[in-house]
RNA sequence: GGGAGUUUAGCUCAGCUGGGAGAGCAUCUGCCUUACAAGCAGGAGGUCACAGGUUCGAGCCCUGUAACUCCCACCA
């Protein structure tokens, strides 16, 4: 064994090390075992091209924290890992390359050589992200690495299609979707981004045919007039009653439009008139179709107006919002303009605003397919954590609309439907290329891809295999758990469930623990164009994955957005460092060569006392972990480590350490490593770095520590007693350098300690602690006061009295003050604790656990009262 | 217009089924004590947003109020 480590903690100097070394010997592959439980997770796809931000970092990190959680208990734990081809996202970009790098855009190249392009992009830059995922420790199974585009995941979504269509759940139809002029595609109503502008509410007189009257319009979008083919007003609206089947002139346009009566029509808002343009506003198109209007649209794909809109075609649809507004203006048909903001719908990629406008395009019937996903988390079949983010996921699915699935985009799964340009006909089909089953010429394709959700909505069975019925499907599907933000509800959980229960007639997973998001230091969301982003790699580099890790995992509560700052991170480090050096101390004073505790009767009273500790945290950190708890259970570790490990247990083993003919030395070697490997174990999933190289370090059985058993409670730990004299011990200790730091006596100046007590034999195992930790030159226990000097200054703690000559160094004003703060908040207490007992309420109605506990209060603290007052009087006295 | 979340020490946040308010950072005092100054020891600092209620007992449960944040919504 090497003893000699380096003094500081270096985390470059082992974590990738560490990592190739696990990924060589295959630990992070799980394989169908039915000896074992499988426990499961799919991680949440990043995009292809992303770059792994501080959000990936700490979904990663949690999900990691699981999976080696169970790994250890020993489930065959499979951790899928992969990548999404971001339909929109990753398009965007290489268009743009395209655009700066060679002035060309994807209609130049032509569908085929461009989607090479994107293939070349996604090579090149697919595995960027996977090295990043496998910087911070992410435990993946390598082997089962997918994409959403790979030939499984599109053997799936062909079959989901398929599937859908067949059963009417898949349709075609012209309906208002939302189209995003710059990207040149359909949105779903999940990819729109709503958001507050500063708009006008525009006035505009629409002449009446054959009378020198005038409705007024109001509208956010002028531009739209031109598609207008009704003017709607309430049928109870007594201002407007007989315009009703009247003709009206459209303006700019001369086009006669009638008066229709609609109950959409609000009387109280506006002008209570409403223009009707049923290719441009999802209300006027219901509208349209009740009254069986005519659809005119007046945009080509880019927002330009197109020859509906006469002299101002070809402008850009704000361009020609100006013009017409003035034209409108000269020809005294604007009334007025008001100041009128409004939520405008923004494309979630480019944030262009979007237009809502009619098209021909694929859909989702969702109601049938919403119920069943309900129910399964009505039901528990799939529980979130926290509980509340299950009324996010009903809101959307109560209130679901059809899902437009298809996309003008070229980067995509195509859907598999073909048309035959001679007699119409239209199959959906598996085949690459059908002939017509009525002409029998070959086919078109369908040139729309699918939303790029549509297949991550498949995620959880497509990677393991499905259609097929695989092994994998059978034994890892259901998966464990989700790990996700609660941003993405909307977009991808409540796809894969309704998904999953349509497809595989079972949920995708068993829970589905909900994170919140990562943000600065002020609590702004991190962002490329604020340039507040941390970069987790920059992090990595300068303080270690464990750090990084540690950080994100501690002091968050599921659900909870977190500021992240470096002195956290800092923090995070010296945590490791402190660590680091317990065990170069512990490594240090090791002869010892195995990892085992000697027989119980050998150990000390510290050693049952640590044990005891330990065996405790065990049993919390584990339920904690079940409850996706994992920021109070490392927290807990934190605790343990440094408070009760390194600045108790280890100073209290010290001398028994350095004296070489003390055999219980080595009985403290033994407690030594055992309880720090085990505790390196329960760390493992939050730092796997700095734990397994401790733990190789250490005495040791196995290759691993990640593939080491899960410590587990025993119940032969339980040391009670050992426990509160511990506590006896230590609130001693404490108390005594309290008093010391009060009266400013240095450590160096050592003083005899005459403990009073009943419970002698106890205080007489800490005599060593008490010089050691409490700068005593001679500890006497005994259980009256003979031969203690009036002058001896006192300290009182719970169940003893501890006394210390200690006359000339002690100012007696500044002792006086002291003991009557004592004096007081004692008083204090006691009034407190006979508050509760003189109340027949809570004697009577409170458990007697808590009555016994508060009764004992009441004693310890009247007796410490009295010692304090005799003190009193002593100095008083003098 | 609905809905959710948050409000606890100077800052950032924990606080599990109601039973004497916690951590990290910052701050103050004293320490280079042979694992660690990325450290050790000790201290100060809180009307748990506000107002009611339930209870023997409320940071925690109920009602209301306020402020901040977020999500959803077709008022043209």
């Amino acid at each position: 064994m090497e003893e000699n480590i380096a003094k500081t903690y270096n985390p470059a100097e082992f974590e990738d090390r560490l990592y190739n070394e696990w990924v060589e010997k295959g630990y992070f592959h799980a394989e169908v075992d039915k000896t074992k439980k499988p426990f499961t997770i799919v991680i949440p796809p990043p995009n292809v091209t992303g770059q792994l931000h501080m959000g990936h970092a700490l979904d990663e990190t949690l999900q990691d924290i699981l999976i080696r959680y169970k790994r250890m208990q020993g489930y065959s734990a499979l951790w899928v890992p992969g990548t999404d081809h971001a339909g929109i996202a990753t398009q965007i970009k290489v268009e743009e390359e395209l655009r700066v790098k060679e002035g060309l855009t994807r209609y130049d190249l032509g569908r085929e050589k461009f989607l090479e392009r994107v293939w070349d992009w996604k090579n090149k830059y697919g595995s960027r992200i996977i090295n990043q995922l496998k910087k911070i420790g992410s435990s993946c199974d390598w082997d089962r690495e997918r994409f959403t585009m790979d030939e499984g995941c599109s053997k799936a979504v062909k079959e989901v299609f398929i599937n859908l269509y067949n059963k009417k759940l898949i349709y075609q139809g012209s309906r208002i979707i939302n189209w995003c002029p710059h990207c040149i595609t359909a949105l779903s109503d999940a990819e729109v981004e709503h958001a507050e502008q500063a708009g006008h509410f525009w006035h505009i007189k629409y002449p009446i045919k054959d009378s020198d009257g005038y409705v007024i319009i109001a509208t956010t979008r002028p531009e739209t007039l031109f598609g207008d083919t009704a003017v709607a007003v309430n049928p109870d609206d007594e201002r407007y009653k007989d315009l009703i089947g009247k003709k009206l002139i459209l303006p700019l346009v001369g086009r006669e439009i009638p008066v229709i009566a609609d109950e959409y029509v609000d009387k109280e808002f506006g002008t209570g008139c409403v223009k009707i343009t049923p290719a441009h506003d999802p209300n006027d198109f219901e509208v349209g179709m009740r009254h069986d209007l005519e659809q005119i649209k007046v945009m080509n794909d880019d927002a330009t107006m197109n020859s509906y809109a006469g002299k101002y075609e070809g402008m850009d649809r704000y361009d020609c919002r100006k013009a017409m507004i003035e034209d409108l203006k000269e020809q005294g048909l604007l009334v007025k303009v008001e100041d009128h903001s409004h939520n405008v719908g923004q494309c979630y990629r480019c944030g262009t605003t979007v237009e809502p406008i009619i098209s021909k395009q694929w859909f989702v019937k969702m109601k049938p397919l919403a119920q069943p996903a309900i129910d399964a988390v009505k039901d528990k079949m799939t529980e979130f954590v926290p509980e509340h983010f299950e009324k996010i996921y009903f809101h959307w699915l109560e209130n679901i609309r059809d899902w437009c699935i298809s996309r003008q985009l070229w980067w995509g799964h195509r859907i598999p439907a073909f048309y035959c340009d001679d007699c119409n006909e239209m199959v959906v089909t598996k085949e690459d290329a059908p002939v017509c089953p009525k002409c029998g010429k070959p086919m078109r394709q369908d040139p729309d891809t699918l939303d790029t959700w549509f297949s991550s909505a498949l995620w959880p069975f497509s990677t393991l295999g499905w259609p097929d019925k695989t092994e994998e499907l059978d034994y890892f599907y259901p998966t464990s758990v989700l790990v996700t933000g609660y941003d993405i509800i909307p977009f991808w959980v409540m796809r894969m469930m309704f998904s999953g229960l349509e497809h595989t007639g079972e949920v995708p997973f068993k829970h589905v623990f909900i994170h919140g998001l990562v943000r600065d230091s002020q609590g702004r969301k991190m962002s490329k164009s604020l340039g507040n982003g941390i970069d987790p790699l920059e992090i990595v580099d300068r303080y270690g994955a464990d750090a990084l890790r540690f950080t994100l995992a501690t002091g968050n509560a599921p659900g909870n957005d977190m500021r992240f700052y470096i002195e956290r991170v800092e923090a995070s480090r010296n945590f490791a460092n402190k660590i680091w050096n317990a065990s170069r101390f512990t490594l240090m004073n090791l002869d010892i060569t195995e990892n085992k505790l000697p027989d119980l009767s050998k150990l000390c009273l510290e050693d049952k006392w640590i044990l005891s500790k330990y065996n405790t945290l065990v049993k919390e950190v584990t339920e904690n972990l079940d409850k996706f708890e994992l920021g109070i259970a490392v927290s807990k570790l934190y605790d343990f480590i440094w408070e009760s490990f390194c600045d108790w247990y280890i100073e209290l083993v010290k001398p028994r350490l350095f004296d070489k003919e003390n055999e219980t030395g080595k009985t403290a070697q033994y407690v030594l490593t055992y309880v720090l490997s085990n505790t390196m174990k329960l760390l493992h999933p939050f730092m796997p770095f700095i734990t397994e190289e401790i733990w190789q370090h250490l005495p040791h059985e196995g290759e691993s520590i990640m593939v080491s058993d899960w410590p587990v409670y025993n119940e032969a730990f339980s040391f009670t007693d050992e426990e509160n004299t511990m506590a006896m011990i230590m609130a001693s200790i404490t108390a005594i350098r309290n008093h010391r730091a009060n009266m400013n006596v240095p450590p160096s100046k050592r003083a005899k300690l005459i403990i009073v007590t009943d419970k002698v034999d106890e205080f007489r195992q800490g005599t060593l602690f008490f010089e050691r930790l409490a700068s005593a030159s001679k500890v006497v226990v005994q259980t009256d006061k003979a031969g203690i000097d009036d002058n001896a200054v006192n300290v009182v703690v719970p169940s003893a009295e501890v006394f210390m000559p200690l006359d000339e160094l002690v100012d007696k004003e500044k002792e006086l003050t002291r003991l009557n703060a004592e004096k007081k908040k004692l008083e204090g207490e006691i009034k407190r604790v006979e508050g509760k007992l003189n109340n027949p309420g809570f004697v009577n109605k409170a458990p007697q656990k808590v009555v016994d506990e508060e009764k004992a209060k009441g004693d310890k603290y009247r007796e410490m009262l009295d010692k304090v007052l005799v003190a009193i009087s002593n100095i008083e006295n003098i």
